[in-house]
Order: structure tokens, then sequence, then C-alpha cells
DNA sequence: ATGTTATTTGGTTATATTACCAAATAACGT
DNA sequence: ACGTTATTTGGTAATATAACCAAATAACAT
């Protein structure tokens, strides 16, 4: 690849892979609001505590979330904010995919 | 999935899944500074032709990016900017991860 | 019409992800 | 120490992704 380093290339693709999936995606933006722990994103996901578990880990893997274990729960929360303005760039890609499929119509 | 909308939840994740790729980041990155034909792509990233022409067909899915075809030659642009400040939070990420790592040896 | 260049599409195989189950670990209350 | 609750880890099977090759399509030049 052409001027770039792709050791850094691949360290974005990494995170942006841990943020690719739709569980995943809902657990960060439930984190933007605060702290949750793993037992409460079992029940509102409807998924396997493992499954879960597997997902907040990748989330920590890529630096997106962190830890806090206290007594017998373990609290996920948001680790750099940004993430939260950054979703909103996608959602002006969805509203411009929409408006074109309407645009379709006229 | 709990106070969300399902389906834009899906809709988001599939955004995130089109640039969670080593090339198709570099693409989205090399587009940031202009409108690119596919050959171009398929020199620098050094992959087969039907590979990068895939990867491109799922950028333009996503509604990340715009095609014009002009002569023999098929360009390729962004459609949406704010994908650039977007990326920078995940630069944002990288550099908190990599100052963690070097605290452990202070 | 034919050849050339640029690109897409279909098929196949290799690799990666995901989800579940079962078992292991950890912290707490009794 | 023992049971209970919360969570992680390992294994496995199903599904999704990615890369390449070969063939099809498109536009242009001869």
């Amino acid at each position: 690849m052409k001027d770039v380093n792709p050791a850094l290339v691949e360290a974005k693709a990494k995170i942006l892979k841990a943020l690719a999936h739709q569980t995943r995606l809902y657990i960060v933006e439930e984190l933007a609001k605060g702290e949750k722990c793993v037992c409460e994103f079992v029940e509102e996901v409807g998924a396997d505590f493992s499954t879960v578990s597997k997902h907040l880990s990748l989330l920590k893997e890529a630096g997106i979330v962190q830890v806090d274990k206290r007594g017998q729960k373990v609290f996920y929360s948001l680790k750099v904010p940004c993430i939260i303005n950054f979703l909103d760039c996608i959602e002006a890609i969805i509203k411009s995919n929409l408006e074109e499929q309407n645009s379709m119509f006229k």
C-alpha cells in the first residue's frame, strides 16, 4: 500500500472490526449513556452469557471499552468518548442513503 | 435489543463492516484526497483486479463511495465527507492504546 | 469487425467470525 | 467449607468473508 503505514491501517481496521457487529454496536451505544454490567447486556441482547462476554472482551481488546470489577459483577464503560460523535457520521451516511432511495420515486 | 431500532443498528453495522477491512480502509483514506480509478487501486494495493473491484462495490453498496464511469475507466470518490473526521476518532483510540502500553514500562 | 484495456461477475477454496454448550474461575453470603 | 450468582474460557459447528482464477461485459481505437 502506497503512502501508508500498513501497521497503522491494520490497527485501525481492528478497531472498526470491533464496532462492526450489531450486538457490539448496541453495547457501545448503550455504554455511551453510562456504565453497565455484563448481566444487563445479557438480558437486553437476548444472547448467551458467553456470547456477550466474548463481544465485550473483543471491544476491550480493541481499546474501546474498559472494565471495572466490583463485587461479583463486572462493569464495562466507554474508554474513548469520541466514539459517540464518530457514530454520528454513520447516521449521516444512512440518511444520505435513504434520501437517495426516496428520490427514485419522485 | 432494548430502546433501539434493530433495523437502524443493522444499517450502521453494515457501514462499519464495509470500513472494517485493511484494503477498504486504505481505499477510503486515499479517496479522501480525491477520486481515483479502479486500476490505480489495483496497482497500489497489489491485489487482483476482481478483488479490488469487489471491495469497491462493497463500499458503494454501503453508500460510502460513488461511481463515475468515464471512457474505459471507472472512477470512485467519497460520497460522505464526514468519514474523514470520523477516522480521527479511530486514531485517538490507537493513540490511547499506545500510551497505555507505554505506561507499563515506566 | 477485431483487438485492447478496464472492469465486473461467477465459482471455488481458504480463512475468519459467530453462537451455543459445557466446564472452569471468581466473589460473595451462609 | 458450600452454594449461589456472575463471568470467562475452550470446543465445536454453522455461517460469512476474502482471495484468486476464468469468463463475461463495456468502451474505445484500428
